[in-house]
DNA sequence: GTCCTGACAGGAA
DNA sequence: CTTCCTGCCAGGA
């Protein structure tokens, strides 16, 4: 792991943390943020060791709004409960109105 | 060293 | 509108 990568992973916590309360990001949006817009992937997978750190990796899913993430959370419904507890509506693993709550680490699109 | 996998994205059918 | 296919990059076996 080169320290390029360190300092890649280091940068998605600190934007993930720079989430609003009640708003959502995508992978793709943090990755090209960084400027490894190709890089999107790796985005999920730091996100693998987010528990250790102090990340909402439940307000990071994917370009569709989709939970895909949320079988690496501990129950089977905390990611959505997490996110419905912010305000954010969830149906079938999808959040609702998912455009209006998207926040891109570039434009930081106020509400 | 190769091969497989994955919390993705974008475009095509 | 939905489904499928390809490209990307890092890690583990």
């Amino acid at each position: 792991m080169t320290p390029e990568t360190l300092n890649f992973f280091d940068k998605v916590y600190q934007v993930a943390q720079q989430i609003p309360y009640g708003r959502v990001t995508s992978y793709g949006a943090i990755a090209k943020y960084l400027g490894a817009p190709r890089s999107a992937r790796m985005v999920g997978y730091a996100m693998n060791n987010s528990s250790e750190k102090n990340v909402p990796a439940h307000r990071v899913v994917n370009r569709k709004g989709l939970l895909t993430g949320k079988h690496h959370f501990d129950g089977t419904n905390l990611m959505q409960q997490l996110l419905e507890s912010e305000g954010v509506t969830v149906v079938n693993n999808q959040i609702q109105d998912f455009k209006n709550l998207f926040w891109d680490p570039a434009e930081k699109t106020p509400l």
